[in-house]
DNA sequence: AGGAGGGATGAACGCGCTTACAAAGGCCAT
DNA sequence: ATGGCCTTTGTAAGCGCGTTCATCCCTCCT
């Protein structure tokens, strides 16, 4: 009754540790310990604390533990966007992941815009997380600067550079986008188009256009400027960059897309416009969406572990919390999963 | 130079608002005001603040601001999985809306785990987020409780329903599926089974069965219990249902879907068995995901405004935030898009 | 010219918790 | 029995910022 009243006159009502501490009959220092490292206390003090916790509906206050123990708990991330299943799964294992070891994620989205990623990576800085994940080595200066001054470990996903001085985990876009190249060739084609993504401020997009050039390069051929087209990763842009591509007087045999949603689109268009796939079109995806093999045909496509780049860049960045000094440097293999949209080009 | 040794004894050499402050010449109180409340300073002063602030290239500390504001400006979240397209689209309309706000998301999953989605409930309160986006009607009481306890606003959202006594924003799925139900009989089929999500603690998948078995038992028919296979939302699971339904003496001329992803399996699947669609048999689906329109055939689906959705969870939280009392009640429209997978039944 | 009124400022406290540090108590060995 | 050491507990000092309240200064009115 007294402890209502006096409650009442007090902040929010609302149950704190002190709370907790003063039911059990102890300091605040032994609730606190009691709650956090058990071993520490008795147990008989233990379980008094525990019971009045539970008694009282104690919920502790994450806020006001972070700001104590400069440790928040949650780890932030800034994704282009959630609308690809491609980082949806990354995401996914790697809030498992995190999730497991007590850590929350706080993500936010950019829609592939520079600004929109760094003011949103400036507010998860600012909103305490403890470390970070990346995606992309792309990134403003500005977004390290911080990192480095509020000493939060990092991890830079999605694109893997040995030569970048940032901790980072993911494969080699351009060779992925290399080795697709060269396969198409390896079957026969010579005249090979590109469905990317928007190259601009997005290393992994224009790693794969210089990729798939260098393939080409290396066996004295070429890829025409006229053949390459940049579309946002989306459906019907993929149609539509289909149609372009066949608008042309010479239409390539082979067409590598920047990702799979462009690729399906691709394929979808191909059906509609009457062009037989692979028969007189092969088509490249990249990313292996769980839709891949699914669809008619089946998208031949390089497979990505996105699963495993989450877990990676999860366990990277525990390691760190937990004092340890994990390779900065972590590469997936990719590798090419063909399926039915690609097969040697028609004899002219 | 003084400066930056006193810093490097200090704390962790991180800059604070007390250093700016004294940079500017000023106190704390007005560094902050200054930061914060640029109208209540001079601004002569002002300009001084916000010079030294950029030139030691201050970050707030959000996680102290919180504690002292009692105002994180972040919003919790969990859903069942990001791998799921229309969760992801609401999501990011949600996290637009906050993000024009100042408000940054902290997510969560539950993969369809009652329990899992309890524990990352309650560490998403304990992480301090100043409101709650909660899926589906069906949650742990315990989640409200802390809720109402740390008096933090929430809305449940992907299921409309006026008796229960949570603000909600969604639609309502036992009438959505009732229409689906009644368009089938419409014209013509008699015989109809259901691919459904896994009913289990999901009032929206268990809501989508009986308005399913309400719009057949209205018209004096009934849907038979072997024709309704519960499956989790995946493609694979889309198929294999559609091969137990034809493994059946007689099949279904019509299945209604849990929702597009069990759907495309469906679908894909009929193409495998050499069924045609919808010539011997129509399929429903449930979201109208964007890849919805581009397999072959379109699939005739409930379409579901998911991006709406986000937007007006956000809103509702925004508003209580701002002390408003928006209605707590907010019923969104679906609507049935018919497109190629559906058609009259075969005569026999 | 004098006082009232209002805006700008700074000192100090508090947000709820963690964590040195010190104090106290219990145990064993000498 | 006494000293030393380890374990358990309490005291109190922050963590970095927002914010109240008193103070000060400037302006305007009579």
């Amino acid at each position: 009754m007294t402890r209502q009243t006096r409650k009442r006159l007090h902040s929010d009502e609302s149950i704190k540790l002190a709370d907790v501490a003063r039911e059990a009959g102890v300091s605040t220092a032994t609730a606190s310990r009691a709650l956090n490292q058990p071993q520490k206390v008795r147990p008989a003090v233990l379980a008094r604390v525990r019971a009045s916790a539970a008694d009282l509906g104690y919920v502790p206050d994450g806020v006001a533990r972070a700001l104590a123990s400069q440790h928040s708990f949650t780890v932030g991330t800034v994704v282009p966007t959630f609308d690809n299943a491609i980082f949806a799964r990354a995401i996914d294992a790697l809030q498992h992941r995190l999730g497991e070891s007590g850590y929350t994620l706080l993500l936010a989205t950019s829609d592939y815009d520079a600004e929109r990623n760094t003011s949103a990576a400036r507010r998860l800085i600012e909103s305490g997380v403890d470390g970070m994940v990346l995606i992309g080595g792309e990134q403003d200066p500005e977004v390290f600067r911080m990192l480095d001054l509020k000493r939060r470990p990092y991890v830079v996903t999605w694109s893997y550079c040995a030569a970048s001085n940032h901790p980072c985990i993911g494969f080699d876009n351009h060779d992925a986008a290399y080795r697709i190249a060269s396969y198409l060739m390896d079957i026969g084609h010579r005249r090979i188009g590109m469905i990317a993504g928007i190259s601009l401020n997005n290393d992994r997009a224009s790693a794969r256009i210089a990729g798939a050039r260098a393939a080409m390069a290396a066996r004295g051929l070429v890829m025409p400027r006229e053949l390459v087209i940049e579309r946002p990763y989306d459906l019907a842009e993929g149609r539509q960059a289909l149609r372009v591509l066949f608008d042309r007087p010479e239409p390539p045999t082979a067409i590598i897309c920047g990702n799979d949603v462009l690729a399906f689109g691709a394929v979808f268009e191909a059906k509609v416009l009457g062009i037989p796939v692979p028969e007189r079109l092969s088509l490249v995806g990249f990313d292996d969406l769980p839709l891949a093999r699914h669809i008619d045909p089946p998208l031949t496509t390089m497979h990505v572990p996105s699963d495993e780049l989450g877990k990676r860049a999860a366990d990277y960045l525990l390691a760190r919390f937990g004092g340890q000094n994990p390779s900065p440097l972590n590469e997936l293999e990719v590798r090419l999963v063909v399926r039915d949209t690609t097969a040697p080009p028609p004899v002219r």
